[in-house]
DNA sequence: TATCTGACTTTGG
DNA sequence: CCCAAAGCCAGAT
């Protein structure tokens, strides 16, 4: 499954029900994050790239805060959508692109 | 062995 | 449109 997390190629994200599918396991959206959470390979695990369905990150990101995810995205080129809407606000209310950055194997 | 909890997701009110 | 609850699987206690 980090495999899987480290697959993620650069300018992308996975849901985490997206990467749960991709390492055999569709319901184990939830277990992948934990496993994340773990990170047993901090730098190497891009765990920045792994968000909420809708884009926003998990509460308790453990890179530096919000708004260091955000700049290793932007890095990448991963479009970000302003809190433009109500929808779940996430770090700083920003999302990121999923219709254009969404990983496709 | 049983119970609880969690970086999730989907559906109902 | 926003809030709450249920379902899911695998650790941890």
């Amino acid at each position: 499954m980090y495999a899987v997390v480290r697959r993620i190629p650069r300018g992308s994200v996975a849901t985490y029900g997206q990467v749960a599918a991709l390492a055999g396991a569709p319901r184990n959206a939830r277990f992948v994050g934990f496993a994340l959470h773990a990170n047993p390979e901090p730098g190497v695990i891009p765990c920045h790239r792994v968000v909420f369905r809708d884009g926003s990150l998990a509460p308790g990101f453990a890179f530096g805060g919000p708004e260091r995810q955000r700049a290793l995205l932007e890095e990448e080129g991963v479009a970000f959508v302003p809190p433009v809407d109500g929808a779940n606000a996430g770090a700083d209310g920003w999302r990121v692109d999923m219709d254009r950055c969404r990983w496709r194997a």
